[in-house]
RNA sequence: GACCGCUUAGCUCAGCCGGUAGAGCAACUGACUUUUAAUCAGUAGGUCCCGGGUUCGAAUCCCGGAGCGGUCACCA
């Protein structure tokens, strides 16, 4: 390009604020210098933090002859750019530039340099008499001109909405936001750890399902356009993952993904958010629960080093053995009532109304359990316990238990009052499934939009055989809530659904 | 979905009983030069979320709307 000094940038002043409008300048001045302000390479010779490590042993004051290449973002100028901060991800370095050792060819770039500017520099490597690492520069190069100004240094950014809809803005600002999300990361790559040690094959099942299933939710529903075919976004992959484990692919699968309902956004749900869901072939709950025990142990133990984790007011300790204890007897003890007493709806009912719980007609007996004990059970499970044996009413894909036909062998997980697993012992006997997915079915034409669909495929795959099997489910974001000790489901998500702007 | 609250410069925030817009950071001009939120002097920067209304006069009061947050309801 004909590289001519211009002094009007090239965009309408009136969309531009003046802060912007003298990185625009600086940008016109390096491109009429002939220098490229969006490189495609630069040759590090380390990033910052091994350089800190390797450098900690310099005293103040001390100099060095070693040549570095580091790059990263500027953070800070002082001194009319004397002082330059610099960041990468894990580690900082100061950034000295003074005519007495920086060429004067440098020094003249220093006018082009904003705070935001990605560059890289090369030079010696001393500690000042301050104690700050730092890089004597020789060479500065401009790796990526920015042209809109960081917010205030500070401060930050601390606009929640703006923190979300802007997140590389919030990272670039905000250490506890990278920490909070990096950890995230460690906690999904512990979880599939765990699990790949024991032997589990991971694998991926569709998210577009032409039929709901494996869970009670409301769907979100999409469209293909050359089958012409609506799909719902699954709420859950336990039926494919069961025809896996059915086909023998593996004794145990897992996947990690997405699964979308469409319900209510609030601080503990996202419409989408991430499950992880195992099955495990001839196993049962109880093991489930060895299992779901374990694998949370291992993966705060690395998190956190420890099993003793800060949350809010609570420090919630994930020492084992957790306690087992069945939904009803928990009800009873908070409500003095024995439900199993009540062989009707109606009779529960009654009950729970003395509670000052009322639940509609039209709901079952399970159903008003589940009220009763969301109502005066889970609000005081902090520590960590598993909550087992729960109605089959409520439970549409779990197996009768072994000593109550009214129950199945279920458990939830729960910590700091919320459910973070659900796990049991899979329903294997077709006929048994068929049956209660009529019952599923009768509920949704009753008006239950939550009610299970009659999965034909499903069925027919039970009728060749599924292995006595134990499955089980986690919600990773409220599992990374916990360990990141983030009130927010928003914080551990790097891009929350928000309602577009305008 | 209901109730309550917030929304002012790029960012962080003031703005009283209604009298016509302020600071710090960032930017610009200059000074200074081993700083750590550098310092000092100066300059510029506004759809006060949007739309109505009351009033001589509205960032401020009233009504409606939007986005966000909190609480509750439902869900994981």
């Amino acid at each position: 390009m004909s590289a001519k000094p211009s002094k009007a940038p090239e965009v309408a002043p009136q969309d531009m604020n003046a802060v912007r409008a003298a990185k625009e300048r600086k940008l016109h001045e390096l491109l009429a210098a002939g220098v490229d302000p969006y490189p495609h390479v630069f040759k590090r010779s380390s990033r910052l933090a091994p350089l800190a490590e390797k450098y900690a042993h310099l005293k103040d004051g001390e100099v060095t002859t070693d040549e570095v290449a580091v790059a990263g973002r500027i953070m800070a100028l002082r001194n009319n750019g004397m002082f330059i901060d610099l960041r990468d991800p894990n580690g900082k370095i100061q950034l000295f530039s003074h005519k007495d050792n920086t060429p004067e060819s440098e020094m003249k770039k220093l006018e082009t340099v904003d705070i935001g500017d990605i560059v890289g520099a090369k030079g010696i490597i001393r500690r000042t008499p301050r104690g700050e690492l730092t890089v004597n520069v020789k060479e500065f190069t401009m790796l990526s001109k920015s042209l809109l100004p960081l917010p205030e240094k500070y401060h930050g950014l601390t606009d929640i909405e703006q923190r979300y809809r802007q997140r590389y803005l919030d990272l670039i600002m905000n250490e506890e936001s990278r920490n909070v999300l990096r950890t995230r990361s460690k906690i999904v790559t512990g979880i599939r750890k765990h699990m790949d040690a024991l032997g589990a094959l991971e694998v991926e099942t569709p998210i577009l399902h032409p039929i709901l299933g494996g869970a009670s939710a409301k769907p979100f529903v999409t469209h293909h356009n050359t089958l012409d075919t609506n799909f719902y976004l699954r709420v859950a992959p336990e039926l494919f993952l069961k025809r896996l484990v059915i086909g023998g692919i593996a004794d145990s699968v897992y996947e990690i993904g997405r699964t979308f309902r469409n319900e209510g956004i609030s601080p503990k749900h996202n419409p989408e958010f991430t499950m992880i869901e195992g099955y495990h072939a001839y196993m049962d709950y109880n093991d489930m629960m060895d299992h779901v025990e374990n694998l949370v142990q291992a993966v705060v133990k690395e998190v956190h080093g420890g099993l003793k984790v800060p949350y809010g007011d609570y420090e919630i300790d994930f020492s084992g053995p957790w306690p087992r204890k069945g939904m009803l007897e928990l009800v009873t003890e908070a409500t003095k009532i024995d439900f199993l007493h009540f062989d009707t709806a109606d009779k529960a009912r009654k009950a729970a109304d003395d509670l000052g719980i009322s639940t509609p007609p039209e709901v079952n007996w399970g159903q008003i359990v589940e009220a009763v004990f969301a109502e005066q059970v889970e609000p005081t499970l902090i520590q960590p316990i598993h909550v087992t044996d729960y109605p089959m009413d409520i439970s549409p894909l779990a197996k009768t238990h072994r000593s109550n036909p009214r129950l199945v062998e279920r458990f939830e997980t729960f910590v700091n009052t919320w459910e973070i697993a659900n796990a049991f012992s899979e329903l294997n006997d077709p006929k048994e499934q068929r049956r209660r997915f009529d019952l599923q079915v009768a509920a949704r034409e009753a008006g239950d939009e939550e009610a299970q669909m009659l999965d034909e495929d499903y069925v027919a795959a039970l009728e060749y055989g599924l292995p006595p099997t134990g499955g089980w489910g986690m919600g990773i974001d409220r599992f990374c809530m916990l360990l990141t000790n983030s009130s927010n489901i928003r914080d551990v998500i790097c891009f929350p659904t928000l309602k577009p702007k305008k």
